[in-house]
RNA sequence: GCCGGAGUGGCGGAACAGGUAGACGCACGGGACUUAAAAUCCCGCGGUGGCAACACCAUAUCGGUUCGAUUCCGAUCUCCGGCACCA
């Protein structure tokens, strides 16, 4: 057998081939296999095409799926798209198609490419979230959290990007801009569905520390819920029936509160504010609301707001206060109100600053003194306080609650930083929101047998732009009958964000083509939930706080077995540009993946991207660098050239590489240290291209150690050494740490931890041996001269240290 | 401002239950093969000094602990990511 160049063009096509017709990664319900659950985040699929920093995680992945499929496992590892969403639907208004057929033309694209790879994906299960069968199930799930309460409608300010034409939750803005096209917000007052999340804040919060994910997004994920104890304090209004509850973590600073905030579009404000104050305010909230909330934010060093003509009265001590209105206060935040302590509350203290307001501290430090240009927001002892007085801070948040609950007029609580989840998208191209709006029966949602609610049939439209959903000029599909009573009514016109197809498909991937329930029991008991993860560390508080909540839904209405979907995640460093930048067409320094298969092969691009450095940091694409793993494949396929095997068993050094280099393989990948089991993978393969004669043995684990990497050559070789079946039905290499032992090593001998030798000894020396031999040592000698030896350090195995 | 993470050769990066700093690869230099080039193979490659053996310096900076620190502790600087009036 005589192999002397080597067509990555024909063995990657070869292979492909022969996995796909042996159904090698095909997957069935088995219960006598263990089973994992091996998800890749999936792809949105965008006309430009595979960025070169998809295929980092997926060859990952692919290489973990692929160990554990060889150390027997049952592995689930599919593919799909996440297919909904609004770049493809400005692609096509500019194109003057329909989003469905821009749609797929992206996924053809993006299977064709990802296809290249190699990669162990069973794509009988590839599932498209804009497919009605799919979304069926998304609209399923709507209703289903509609009936419990958790999917409302509300009218209230929210973030509008009049780019995207459409409003935003949260999670979908940063510092106020739109986080998908990096415009200004705006904040418009809109009819939104919102999903009930913070009915599972507390749940989000506590459920992190059963899961194995990056400190970095469990903390994310935290800091966004952003639990804060504290309590609920009322405080009445002057000469009205009427009472303010406000929020504070620091009870204990009450007796400071020497006036009281109000949200712009605090509820009260409306009924109490007369006269002069009527019209201030008036002009005032006018002026707030030209602002964007990138202009609030820049200016929010200086504070504004104004006095409301109403006075409220301290709880404990019944002064009067008065009730001032600033959009430092936010409505949708605790109760929209709050007790202002200047002295203790850097935010009050410059406000108190600007209008003129006493500040009366009332907590001091136990050193120091109490700072006069800025507010103490540390712990201390309460004074000015009463009966109070002398308490520490601490102590005094507790017993201020008491005291006002005792009153009736508090009590703690708990709040939470994260908002409800604005639900509803201006936009054509997402799930139709399955309910009905009728004049005399409110809100009617459809019923499950009339799912799915498909899109109208359009050839194209265009985007009105008003912040009006494309759908609502569509007369013949909005128009309909009250299910209920008949009469004309017209369907809810919004549609849903892209993220709440990717809320649950890692559940449809495990049974992909069930007509008549989400997921068989069966499946769902046999392959929940996902065992790993992979995927970009920009969906920390986005698709996996929303996933997290979803599951936790059909958690608690019996769908799923498992509190949480993801137990262990891991998350993909980007691919910067050579000029470490990122990667854009503007800047014109794209790696464009069909390019780099081209030239070099499946194995080798798989190779490199994992070569790169470690997994989850970013790296730097080279063109250069991508060259040294090429030659690698090369040096691999030229052992297998010309030269006779031996079916002896391998020598002493090469047997010792050999389970070193097992060893460090199967760690590595456990590890996720990709880049590192390539190059225990080079140095295994170094030593073998200098035998004369190598043994089969020593060649056939090299393969079975890097197939999980560079799968097509792997087979072909495999398959040259007179294996039919593939690599893929053979076991993982076991290690034998008897072999892999050294039985000459080397030990630095330090004196005072300066290095001053190194002497080869037998491994398995005694410490008295040792000893005798260093002293034997010249250069030793040369270096202690006179003085003697204080102390001997001796780390077996690793070396000796002298203190002289 | 607050919360994370990271600073190691010309470059990507190894090594951290404290124990030979720079594995592996790229680039570079020298050599072999070749009419020549490519490919391949061999040798060298942190800095300074020295013909050399070798010595000294070196893991962002400054200190500390230790026989011994890239690794642990404290302070400082820089870069990256997240949050940003959340009461």
């Amino acid at each position: 057998m005589k192999k002397d160049y080597f067509n990555f063009k024909e063995i990657d096509q070869k292979w492909q081939n022969y996995w796909e017709e042996h159904k090698i990664f095909q997957r069935n319900t088995d219960n006598s296999k263990k089973k994992y659950y091996i998800l890749d985040m999936f792809p949105y699929p965008s006309a430009e095409g595979l960025h070169v920093g998809h295929p980092e995680g997926y060859t990952a992945s692919d290489i973990v799926s692929r160990f554990y499929m060889m150390k027997g496992y049952n592995v689930l590892h599919p593919m799909g798209w996440d297919a909904f969403g609004l770049p493809t639907e400005n692609y096509a208004i500019k194109m003057k198609i329909h989003p469905r057929e821009a749609t797929k033309n992206n996924i053809d694209n993006f299977r064709r490419q990802i296809k290249r790879f190699g990669f162990s994906y069973d794509w009988s299960r590839e599932i498209n979230t804009s497919d009605p069968f799919y979304y069926r199930w998304t609209q399923w799930i709507f209703l289903k959290l509609y009936r419990k309460g958790l999917a409302y409608v509300d009218e209230a300010p929210i973030n509008f990007c009049p780019e995207c034409k459409t409003g935003l939750a949260n999670e979908e803005v940063t510092s106020g801009k739109c986080e998908r096209c990096g415009g200004a917000i705006e904040r418009r007052k809109m009819k939104q569905w919102m999903l009930r999340i913070t009915a599972y804040a507390d749940r989000l919060l506590e459920d992190l520390d059963m899961l194995d994910w990056p400190e970095k997004i469990k903390a994310m994920q935290k800091h966004w819920i952003g639990r804060s104890e504290g309590a609920d304090i009322q405080f009445s209004i002057k000469n009205t029936e009427e009472k303010i509850t406000v929020f504070t973590t620091r009870p204990d600073t009450l007796m400071g509160a020497t006036y009281m905030v109000l949200a712009p579009e605090h509820p009260l404000l409306s009924t109490y504010v007369e006269g002069d104050f009527r019209v201030a305010l008036d002009k005032y909230l006018h002026e707030i609301a030209s602002k964007s909330d990138l202009e609030r934010t820049e200016l929010s060093k200086e504070k504004t707001g104004l006095y409301t003509g109403l006075k409220a009265l301290h709880p404990v001590t019944g002064n009067e206060i008065p009730i001032y209105v600033s959009d430092y206060v936010l409505m949708s935040y605790g109760t929209g109100s709050i007790m202002a302590v200047p002295a203790h509350d850097q935010r009050d203290f410059d406000f108190a600053q600007k209008f003129d307001l006493p500040i009366l501290p009332v907590i001091k430090p136990l050193n120091n003194a109490l700072p006069n240009d800025r507010a103490y927001e540390e712990e201390g002892v309460m004074f000015n306080s009463g009966i109070f007085d002398g308490m520490p801070s601490e102590e005094g948040k507790k017993v201020v609650v008491e005291w006002l609950e005792s009153k009736g007029k508090g009590k703690s609580t708990i709040q939470y930083r994260l908002r409800d989840w604005v639900f509803s998208r201006q936009r054509f191209w997402g799930e139709p929101i399955p309910v009905i709006h009728c004049k005399t029966c409110g809100i009617v949602p459809l019923s499950e047998k009339d799912l799915p609610l498909t899109l109208p049939e359009v050839d194209y439209y265009e985007s009105s732009g008003t912040g009006e959903s494309p759908l609502a000029v569509l007369k013949d599909w909005v128009n309909v009958q009250c299910p209920k009573c008949g009469e004309p009514a017209q369907r809810e016109t919004n549609t849903m964000p892209q993220w709440a197809g990717s809320c649950w498909y890692y559940l449809r991937y495990i049974d992909p083509r069930n007509k008549d329930a989400i997921a068989s029991k069966e499946n769902i008991e046999y392959w929940l939930p996902v065992d790993l993860y992979i995927g970009g560390a920009e969906h920390a508080v986005l698709h996996l706080l929303y996933a997290r909540f979803w599951h936790k839904f059909l958690y608690d209405e019996g769908v799923v077995n498992t509190p949480e979907p993801f137990l262990k995640l891991r998350n993909q460093g980007m691919v910067l540009a050579e000029d470490g930048r990122k990667m854009s067409k503007s800047l014109g320094n794209v790696i464009n993946p069909d390019e780099v298969l081209d030239k070099y092969g499946a194995d080798v691009v798989r190779c490199y991207e994992m070569f790169m450095g470690p997994f989850d940091q970013e790296s730097l694409w080279s063109t250069q660098g991508i060259e040294g793993i090429n030659r690698f494949i090369k040096k691999v396929w030229s052992l297998f050239d010309s030269k006779e095997y031996s079916s002896a068993e391998p020598n002493k050094d090469t047997l010792r590489i050999m389970h070193k280099t097992i060893r460090k393989v199967t760690e590595d990948i456990t590890h996720f240290s990709f880049n590192t089991a390539i190059s225990a993978l080079m140095i295994y393969v170094n030593h073998l291209s200098k035998m004369e004669r190598r043994s089969k043995e020593a060649l056939e684990t090299l393969l079975l150690l890097l197939s999980p990497f560079a799968p097509h050559v792997v087979e072909e070789l495999w398959n040259d050494l007179g294996h039919p079946k593939s690599i893929l039905c053979q076991p993982w290499p076991a290690f034998d740490p008897h072999l892999a032992k050294d039985d000459m090593i080397e030990i630095p001998i330090q004196i005072n931890g300066k290095l001053r030798e190194r002497l080869i000894v037998p491994a398995d020396i005694g410490e008295e041996e040792l000893k005798t031999l260093v002293l034997q040592s010249e250069k030793i000698q040369s270096f202690l001269g006179e003085q003697g030896i204080k102390k001997w350090i001796i780390v077996p195995r690793r070396l000796v240290n002298m203190v002289a």
